[in-house]
DNA sequence: CAATCATGGAGTTAATCAATCCACTTATCG
DNA sequence: CGATAAGTGGATTGATTAACTCCATGATTG
């Protein structure tokens, strides 16, 4: 695997709109500003994530993102995922495709991977956006409308 | 993080020599016929292994590499780290001089990829060349001048 | 001294990451 | 209607790195 910057980016972006109460919609600018990305770049990845069926996204003016599902359904592992396509902790494991790494059946380190690469998706896959604890950093959690956020976990 | 290639070689060359008796050396063109990784990289790869303390060297006809501790001592984690430095799961985590990703100690993720990252070295950490049973891939490990290898775990 | 090994350095190729620029479209508000 | 502020799309770039490859040199042993 290896988390790229991209999907580290994308991971700050989504636990921040996830901050917010559910109808908040998050333009690009104010999440690039908040959380200190790449505006332009930014951009791609919001719009990546949206395609990735994780975001909603507004045109127009008061235009940006909102999630596309509830925080319990999305998982640090689908962000990672939906940026940088499945995990494969090397590239034994990337190409699954039976005879994984050219050596077939006979790899003493495939079976040893596999582990190694279950125990990360698991790990990834067990922290969503409600279980995670964004309220430390995020103190305007609170705010907006006055609907508290993330009273869901 | 990510397993490179090279890595993955270093730990098939490791296990390869781990599976012999203690005092055979093994020569660049036996382990990368028998491993089917390409001579030149693995030259520079054992050569690497050698520098970081992990095999010793012999030159001249004859010559090769063997393990240059007891295979308990050599961890997947110590042969990894050996080729690609210190792991690190992103770039978060990877430049840990105090201001990390320069976000300071406001870093929503950081506490969270430090326990991942954790847990991916206490895992190869925990894997060394003599509790990883390479016996079933490889029957020769029986061979060699009558001494059984790896009765020591 | 010749065969067989490791050593060292330079160079290559391809891919990937991390952007950046900019022109275009869309929606809202006054 | 029209200005404004938002997302969209495409092209491109620069840096870095991974994964080699070539080859000339030097050591050791029979």
């Amino acid at each position: 695997m290896q988390i790229s910057r991209k999907s580290d980016y994308a991971l700050r972006a989504m636990v921040y709109i996830a901050a917010w109460e559910e109808d908040k919609i998050c333009s690009i600018n104010e999440i690039s500003d908040a959380e200190k990305v790449p505006r332009e770049y930014l951009a791609k990845i919001l719009k990546e994530l949206s395609l990735q069926g994780l975001l909603h996204s507004y045109k127009g003016i008061n235009g940006g993102y909102r999630l596309a599902k509830s925080r319990e359904e999305i998982t640090f592992l689908s962000i990672v995922e939906a940026m940088q396509g499945k995990i494969a902790v090397n590239d034994c494991i990337r190409h699954s495709d039976g005879d994984s790494c050219g050596r077939k059946s006979d790899c003493a380190m495939h079976e040893f991977w596999l582990a190694e690469q279950k125990r990360v998706t698991d790990s990834l896959g067990s922290v969503s956006l409600s279980s995670f604890n964004y309220k430390k950093f995020y103190p305007f959690a609170q705010r907006g409308n006055g609907k508290p956020v993330a009273e869901t976990n």
